[in-house]
DNA sequence: AATATAACGCAACAGTGTTGCATTAACAAA
DNA sequence: TTTGTTAATGCAACACTGTTGCGTTATATT
């Protein structure tokens, strides 16, 4: 996987979730930044620096994908379980700092997992 | 929703389910009936299956929708939590029937989740 | 400054899923 | 059984997120 070069579109994403406590999926992305960079250009950005570790993925409600930096996650080994949040109202997702025990399944041999809890974040929820 | 009207596509899709263990994705299905029906069929059958609270349906690791027959759901209130086991080997998924306990999270309202497990299935797990 | 090659923009594509509309089939009532 | 209502179907075209190929540009190394 060759070296991270800093370009424009590396630097402007990294901002984008160093100022971010949430997730921000893709769609979004290129939304903001259509006129700024080619939406190839901020898919590929985003693999990059989820390849190497900086970010990590998720698919959300409708089948878009999310990113949202990494914490204690390596390029080689992510943690295990990565629960997020998606608000049913306003859509924001958050990283979940709470870990879950997983259930222990027999003859199966787990790996990873997904776990996306939808309801009301604070400000939907009144 | 009107009345569920006894079709061809019900009938067929309805078999499918019954005859299987294991969540069908709606691309399979559609694979496999293809020349008997078409897809727009195929998509609205299920739709309205899980409408009527016979089928439920989660998204499988690569966005693609996937459905299973609904045990203890009603039209309007499924099972809090549906944990799912999707093999990353052979693709399988299956409902599981452990149950997880959920985080609390302060000051959210969960509703529903979606909790994936991904890994090796004993078929491909030796 | 010259060179290697990663990153980029563009266009076209891929795949799952959706919509509009005319036609057909299911079901209830006469 | 026939008739009438309307749900269900097939088809074609579309919508949307995400991907691929390729020629060009920019980054970083020498």
């Amino acid at each position: 996987m060759g070296v991270i070069r800093k370009t424009k579109a590396v630097e402007v994403l990294l901002n984008e979730f160093n100022n971010s406590s949430t997730a921000i999926s893709a769609k979004k992305l290129i939304a903001e930044l259509d006129s700024t960079f080619n939406k190839t250009t901020i898919y590929r950005v985003l693999d990059k620096l989820e390849d190497d570790g900086i970010l990590h993925s998720f698919l959300g409600k409708e089948g878009l994908k999310w990113y949202a930096k990494c914490n204690g996650c390596t390029a080689s080994e992510h943690a295990d379980l990565h629960p997020h949040f998606q608000c049913l109202s306003c859509g924001k997702v958050e990283c979940l700092t709470v870990s879950v025990t997983l259930p222990k399944i027999p003859n199966k041999k787990i790996e990873t997992s997904q776990l996306l809890l939808q309801g009301k974040c604070e400000a939907c929820f009144v």
